[in-house]
DNA sequence: TTAAAACATGACAAGTAATGGCATGGTTAA
DNA sequence: TTAACCATGCCATTACTTGTCATGTTTTAA
């Protein structure tokens, strides 16, 4: 076998097994230890951290940041990866900036010119847009950790009543539209909530599980219509336009022939807060038929609005 | 020179090169012929899709997908590509989704497992939630193309005022909350407009360009406040904390000792329409002293849904 | 038609690199 | 003190790489 290949194969062994002696390498892969200790020297030299031990008991580790056998990518596939990170680009304190900053220059430094100007022209052509919060999310890789490894947490939280200590459980953390959310089950009020990870002021302390939780993907897809109330309104040809483009109700409007259109559909009823500006927005293109709550809703913020500026003419 | 390190500058030659002879190889790395043609054996052997034509004016050519010398990536590093990667699993029709799919096997593959478990629980625990839209984006490749090689469009867009032929210079393309736009320069209008890429039917024609024209980047940063207009706004402890989280707000909010405090800054006209809904939420939790325009837009829409649902009681 | 210019492949000797065995020396823990 | 480790040097042997020469094939220009 080829020297090279025998080379990936010890490091991946030395990857798999992080401490080991020089005889165990010679027995594994037949070979002598004097050419193990050449070969440890030869990972050493491409950068694999490693450190021997001397004496009794002695023999050699491996650090963390283990490196992978070398892998061959195409130049299409690098130029895949450059896409992936322009999508992180207008995030702040991203988890892995340090890793990303390093493939970023070891891709780039390996790819032929012509290459590069391509890569040049995807990061000034492509973007992936999101409010540039200047909210600092300092916390965000520490929530993410305890979430990974499913450990409970102590924390200081900043909430519509004041700042306040909570002790909950992690489900996961996400992003959207620029801001992280941590959902995770609150010990003293018994339930799920979703949390903004950058009102976490502090973690006080942590614990960890034995047992396993549900993860995002499951808190996703649970996450549905719970209390569901029947959502009934009549849209104009502009209000079908406008709610195709609201997520949430993008798949429940019907068109008629005329290009006017309805939803007739069950929501939430914890939505109706969200969904009472949308409405409100919309004005004569949408008439609410039904829940009442959401046309109250609507009478009630208008009639607040009216009384305040009354004296403005 | 090791044989390891001629190769893999063979390999690079190449692939700047494209086309050439053994011959020229040869007095390149002063090398026999022989050894040249046994090297292109490894490299064809190692992935790089390199053919030969026989005969005169014959010689080696490389395709396209051409192959990188291979890079040696630390686990942590790997794993930060994987955490890019995720940010892409709430997009439809992306770009480069082959070449995705090819690193994800070619990384994952070559992972010890400890550090599968790890890239699994990042895939778990970590989400870059947008509306997952079942709108489909057919064209996108061929629009972001046509942006990056600095092509004119002829389109088929549904507007408002629906189906239409446009001829358009796009600037780039960006993803804002799971939807694709394309600012484009509109020749017909003589400015630019923003343009959702999965309102656009079909290209019907496309046309070089010889002169640079601006990029996102660019057209980011000049989409400014261009019609100033005075806003002046009282905000109660929760209307501070309300406006604090909408993204254009953010940094204008100014809070005072007692916790309510007030914005006071120039914004565009154009952006009333859009910030109209947020202070009609707010209600009393924002007390808007001007402009006018929104204030009389607040009045408008209340009285609106007011006169709407009067009958409802 | 022919000659030149290219790739393809095989054989072999000469040169170069990798290996294993042995020796020596250092470090650490039982 | 000794056993179990690593570190390094030397050297003969073995394995691999290279260059030279030879033979063939394909293609194109003269």
């Amino acid at each position: 076998m080829s020297k090279a290949k025998r080379l990936l194969d010890i490091l991946m062994f030395a990857n798999a097994k992080r401490k080991f002696t020089a005889q165990e390498i010679a027995d594994e892969f037949k070979i002598s230890i004097r050419t193990v200790h050449r070969y440890i020297l030869d990972l050493s030299d491409m950068g694999l951290p490693i450190y021997a031990e001397q004496g009794r008991n002695g023999g050699y580790t491996v650090l963390s940041n283990r490196l992978l056998p070398p892998i061959l990518f195409t130049e299409e596939e690098a130029v895949s990866i450059f896409f992936a990170f322009q999508s992180l680009n207008y995030y702040r304190n991203l988890p892995f900036d340090t890793e990303i900053s390093s493939v970023e220059h070891k891709l780039y430094s390996s790819l032929p010119n012509d290459a590069k100007v391509k890569v040049d022209k995807i990061r000034s052509y492509i973007a992936f847009w999101n409010p540039k919060r200047t909210i600092d999310t300092p916390l965000l890789k520490d929530v993410l950790e305890a979430s990974i490894e499913n450990r409970n947490l102590h924390i200081q939280y900043e909430s519509k009543s004041g700042m306040k200590a909570k002790h909950i459980r992690p489900i996961g953390v996400y992003a959207h539209d620029g801001l992280w959310y941590l959902p995770a089950y609150d010990f003293s009020k018994q339930k799920i909530l979703l949390h903004r990870v950058d009102r976490i002021l502090s973690i006080l302390s942590t614990e960890n599980n034995e047992d396993e939780f549900m993860n995002l993907e499951e808190w996703f897809s649970s996450n549905e219509v719970k209390r569901p109330i029947q959502l009934h309104v009549l849209l104009s040809i502009e209000g079908v336009r406008q709610c195709k483009s609201v997520p949430s109700f993008e798949g429940l409007v019907e068109t008629k022939e005329d290009g006017t259109g309805y939803i007739d559909s069950d929501i939430d009823q914890g939505e109706i807060p969200f969904i009472t500006p949308l409405f409100f927005r919309l004005g004569k293109d949408a008439r609410v038929l039904e829940p009442k709550e959401l046309i109250d809703g609507l009478r009630l913020k208008a009639e607040e609005i009216l009384t305040m500026y009354q004296g403005n003419n």
